[in-house]
RNA sequence: GCUCGGAUGGUGGAAUUGGUAGACACGUUGGACUUAAAAUCCAAUGGGAAGAAAUUCCCGUGCGGGUUCAAGUCCCGCUCCGAGUACCA
């Protein structure tokens, strides 16, 4: 029998679905090892040949890990809540849950015929509520949780209420609000629980506020920062305008210290890292008071909060305040409209109603123009009291810092550039230079190093850090300035405006959120008739006609039933996508648990992911919101762990290769593409499906593939094909350039798949598809199986092993084998393992060895990458269990002991020729017989060498 | 603009961390088997020059320098491509 794939590939998944060979105990002495790929969002257009990549890595890794004697955990589940099944569901009105369980189930299908190992026992769904249940438990943790900043740690919301009827809030240093209002133990005390339950919620992680929002009218929904790209929407790509709404928020920022340091703990790619680390901004500096100055005082008679908090702003240049030319505050600020002067107005609204007009796109795009306006106003220097003009200019963005700058022109570029913009008018001083030596007629000097301070009082003289650090001190003494560490990292808005995603476990009373017991979870989704906003403009949820909370009865009852007395109206708005993804890792690891997310046992073995892997799409979303959410679960004790993924790769995308037809303008007659010169000609995609591997075109199948196509005429290459051209682009159904991974494993088998998408090259870098080389992997597996087969005839193919001793060429082979791989899987180059098998097989294959001591442990080498033909051929090799549980095979270094080596004789550094000797040979003797071969006195002709250098093992070379 | 990657035959990609550049595969060409095709097997294949031939020589890892006996690999300066980020004070 010849090499049946396909039968073999079908009993195989069979056995281990069978068996459940893939379970994973949560109780075993051996180590244990956490491989997860990041969960799919089951789109209706199912999987191609990219999808897998990374599920196949992780496959072999796992499958490694499991040879070499761990438990090993790798499970496998559904990110299924999410947009494009609910704009399905607006269009068609069938419910995202119905496409949503078809998609799963056609992407299981796939899955499985791909030979993962994956324990599906342990499926997680984001959109099960048994699963949400847990996702909405958390939520509600994050309510009930404040930041210390003194213990660095979140900690219950009772212990604040302690605290605040103890000692008030003024000795409390936590992450809250701006606006909190101090207050004492006594009037803590004295407040109503509703102004009691108003001030926690300026504290709690998350917290319910009106901010400003990425609205995108298209979608009828926020979007969080990460969402956004270039201003457009990441899915769709829908124009964004900025909203002030009541959204849910995550107190994110409280991490943002724990989540940079804590990427020095894992083993991530630097470029992620780094993504994160920009991300995270973190800049160190000083808050600075600037006072008013007299004149401007007088304008703002009454207003006494201005008159003693002026203007503050965050610098990281405290050291440059002598520098300090000019103000400028973004045109949002609060104080501009209460500082200008009468005389300038009616410029400076007109200004800010220019910016609130364009958006944030425009703004981007627009960064080259200089623009602002003087107010009128003066601030006070807060060491020299000199005036200092204050300007607003739209290059201050108001969500950074406290939306002014003090503008030092001599050390900042965008600030020189404003002042030489503006020189000369009105409220525009000179320069002025705080640098010894150095030059700013053309440009701001914003070097550090080496730089000494001049013009500056007490900081005259002083280098860069020793000013810093005076001035903060300084300002410190005077009370107008203290150091301060600033981030980027905004909080991030939690609520959307749409149907298909966990429900809030919250009802209003007077407005103020009210979380629902525990134990009264899961709060499910209603049935809506419409998943389309309300007409009065409230999410989908609004549609729901039983979408109420009764707090006597402890259950979701009818809308009519409101009283606000014991039936309140529950939140609309839905969680994000990123909410139920944030936590799956630990569900996994004890998927059924009905009484916690994760049982302190079940998390305690299994920890933290040992290794993930998956796109870098997600660095700033999924992978900062899960490391938020894991150190927040563990500061209130629910795990055990600071971290989610210890080690995380990157898998790159298979690009598709599109392929297109030349169109002659306004006709239906097509070009071949060498004939397209001097022509013109529209290029079309043309389906990947009807090209063959040499570019040919299926002209009759392309006739049928379009109706418009049917009458199409065609000039052809002179042998009568037509030659279409070629472009890699990303794989999408729109460019007709996707590969189905079912066809594949259909032609040639899920083995010949798993290892050819290897084969195209390093796991992260990206890659097009091509599938004219597959025929390369396949042909090697046919060897392969071959080389446990006798044939007598073409048909007659029997297996057949020999008992005898192998030769000494196949032990090495087989160890040189073993000892590649292993390296090559422990540092996750799984491509360069492929064409080791290759010459391996090839080697054998030339050896006619048929042996068991070598063809034994060659079938679980090879297990981890072609798991199904191993299986096949361990249990014709006699054995009875399957290939997983045998141990993986153990280099032996005495197998590649050598004797000689093929020494490269180079002249002047580059080889000439080789000459094998023995590698006992000392350097003496290994120049000695290079000198005497007669190929280096032809090499030399007549001339004596200046120098020889031999480096006994690698490599001599001779000087002339 | 900044940050991080990358550039090697017709193509995908190897190269023990300074030591035989182009492994392995695809493609191409030639051959064997076949009535024929497919499949399979064998051989050649970085570019160029000389030779009947074995063979010999020159050029070659984006570009320009440098270090070294020896550079795809290390250093300096550029060009191009990709990803992320974007007035972050």
């Amino acid at each position: 029998m010849s090499y049946n794939f396909n039968k073999i590939e079908a009993d195989w998944q069979k056995y281990w679905a069978e068996n459940q060979t893939f379970k994973a105990s949560n109780n075993s002495d051996k180590p244990k090892y956490y491989v997860l790929d990041m969960f799919p969002y089951p789109s209706g257009a199912g999987l191609h040949v990219g999808h897998p990549l990374g599920y196949i890595a992780s496959d072999i890794y796992s499958r490694y890990k499991r040879h070499k004697g761990f438990n090993v955990l790798h499970p496998q589940g559904y990110d299924s809540f999410g947009l494009p099944a609910e704009q399905y569901a607006i269009q068609t009105g069938q419910h995202p849950a119905v496409t949503t369980e078809q998609n799963i189930k056609r992407y299981r299908e796939q899955l499985d015929k791909m030979g993962f190992s994956f324990d599906w026992s342990r499926e997680v769904r984001t959109s099960d509520p048994d699963y949400y249940r847990w996702t909405q438990w958390i939520f509600i943790q994050l309510f009930e949780s404040w930041y210390d900043e003194e213990a660095q740690k979140a900690r219950a919301i009772s212990q604040l209420e302690e605290i605040f009827s103890s000692n008030g809030n003024l000795q409390v240093r936590a992450t809250c609000d701006e606006d909190v209002q101090e207050f004492s133990s006594e009037q803590w005390n004295a407040f109503s629980s509703e102004e009691k339950q108003e001030q926690l919620l300026k504290y709690r992680l998350t917290y319910l506020a009106e901010t400003e929002v990425n609205w995108v009218p298209q979608l009828g929904t926020v979007l969080a920062n990460d969402e956004i790209v270039n201003g457009v929407s990441e899915r769709g790509g829908y124009p964004v305008v900025r909203k002030k709404m009541t959204q849910w928020s995550m107190r994110i920022s409280a991490y943002a210290e724990r989540l940079l340091q804590g990427l020095e703990q894992i083993d991530w790619t630097e470029s992620l890292k780094e993504s994160q680390r920009n991300w995270i901004g973190k800049s160190v500096g000083a808050m600075v008071t600037f006072h008013l100055h007299e004149e401007t005082l007088k304008q703002v008679q009454g207003d006494e909060k201005i008159k003693s908090f002026g203007i503050s702003v965050f610098t990281t240049r405290p050291d440059t305040i002598y520098g300090v030319t000019f103000m400028t505050l973004a045109p949002e600020h609060d104080l501009v409209l209460k500082i200008t002067t009468s005389e300038q107005k009616e410029e400076v609204e007109a200004y800010v109603a220019a910016s609130a007009k364009r958006s944030e796109r425009e703004r981007m795009a627009d960064v080259k123009t200089i623009s602002g306006v003087f107010t009128g106003a003066y601030a006070e220097h807060p060491f020299t009291k000199e005036p200092v003009p204050i300007w607003i200019g739209d290059y201050v963005l108001a969500g950074y810092g406290t939306g002014a700058v003090m503008a030092v022109p001599c050390g900042d570029q965008r600030d020189y550039d404003f002042a030489k913009h503006f020189a000369g008018q009105k409220g525009m001083p000179e320069i002025k230079n705080i640098f010894q030596d150095v030059d700013i007629s053309e440009e701001a000097h914003s070097g550090k190093d080496g730089t000494i301070i001049a013009n500056s009082g007490f900081l005259n003289g002083m280098p860069y850090k020793k000013a810093l650090k005076a001035a903060i001190e300084e300002l410190e003494k005077i009370g107008l300035g203290k150091g301060k560490i600033n981030y980027r990292l905004r909080d991030a808005v939690f609520s959307r405006q749409r149907y298909w995603g966990e429900p809030f476990p919250v009802y209003y009373v007077n407005g103020m959120p009210q979380m629902i017991d525990e134990k009264y979870l899961p709060i499910r989704l209603p049935e809506v008739e419409k998943y389309l906003p309300t007409e009065t403009g409230e999410p989908p949820l609004g549609n729901s006609s039983k979408w109420a909370w009764d707090r006597k009865k402890n259950k979701v009852v009818e809308n009519e039933k409101i009283d606000h007395e014991s039936v309140f109206p529950l939140e609309l708005n839905t969680m994000p996508g990123w909410a139920g993804s944030s936590w799956y890792l630990f569900r996994y690891m004890d998927p059924l648990n009905e009484e916690r997310f994760v049982s302190p046992e079940a998390q305690q073995y299994w920890e933290n992911v040992d290794l993930y892997i998956g796109g870098s799409e997600h660095a700033t979303g999924h992978l900062l919101y899960s490391r938020f959410w894991t150190k927040l679960l563990k500061d209130r004790g629910f795990l055990s762990v600071e971290e989610p993924f210890k080690k995380l790769i990157n898998q790159g995308m298979i690009l598709g290769q599109s392929a297109f037809v030349y169109r002659l303008e306004g006709e239906n007659t097509f070009v071949s593409k060498n004939l397209t010169e001097g022509r013109k000609v529209q290029p079309i995609h043309a389906d990947v499906s009807l090209v063959n591997f040499s570019d040919e075109l299926d002209i009759k199948g392309f006739k049928k593939w379009r109706p418009e196509f049917k009458n199409a005429e065609f000039i052809t290459e002179e042998d009568g094909t037509y030659v279409v051209g070629r472009e890699v682009e990303k794989m999408s159904k729109s460019k007709y350039n996707v590969v189905n991974p079912d066809d594949i494993c259909e032609d040639y088998g899920a083995d010949t798949l798993r290892m050819y998408e290897m084969f195209l090259g390093p796991l992260e870098q990206a890659k097009p598809w091509n599938t004219a080389g597959i025929t390369g992997v396949h042909n090697f597996l046919k060897k392969f199986w071959k080389l446990y087969h006798s044939s007598a005839s073409r048909e007659e193919e029997k297996f057949s092993v020999s008992e005898e001793k192998a030769s000494a060429d196949s032990l090495k082979t087989l160890h040189k084998t073993i000892k590649k791989v292993t390296e090559d899987i422990e540092t996750f180059s799984f491509n360069t393992s492929v064409s080791t098998f290759m010459i391996c097989v090839n080697e054998l294959s030339a050896q006619k060895c048929n042996q068991r001591e070598v063809l034994e442990p060659l079938a679980v080498l090879i297990a981890p990458y072609a798991p199904h033909i191993a299986e096949e051929l361990w249990k014709r090799l006699g054995q009875n269990e399957s290939v997983t549980t045998a141990t993986y095979p153990v280099y032996e270094e005495k197998f590649l002991v050598e004797s000689t080596k093929e020494y490269p004789i180079s002249f002047n550094g580059k080889m000439r020729f080789t000459m094998e000797l023995p590698l006992d040979l000392s350097k003496d003797e290994i120049q000695e017989a290079v000198m005497n071969d007669d190929r280096t006195n032809n090499q030399l002709s007549g001339s004596t060498p200046k120098k020889i250098i031999v480096v006994p093992g690698k490599i001599v070379n001779i000087v002339i």
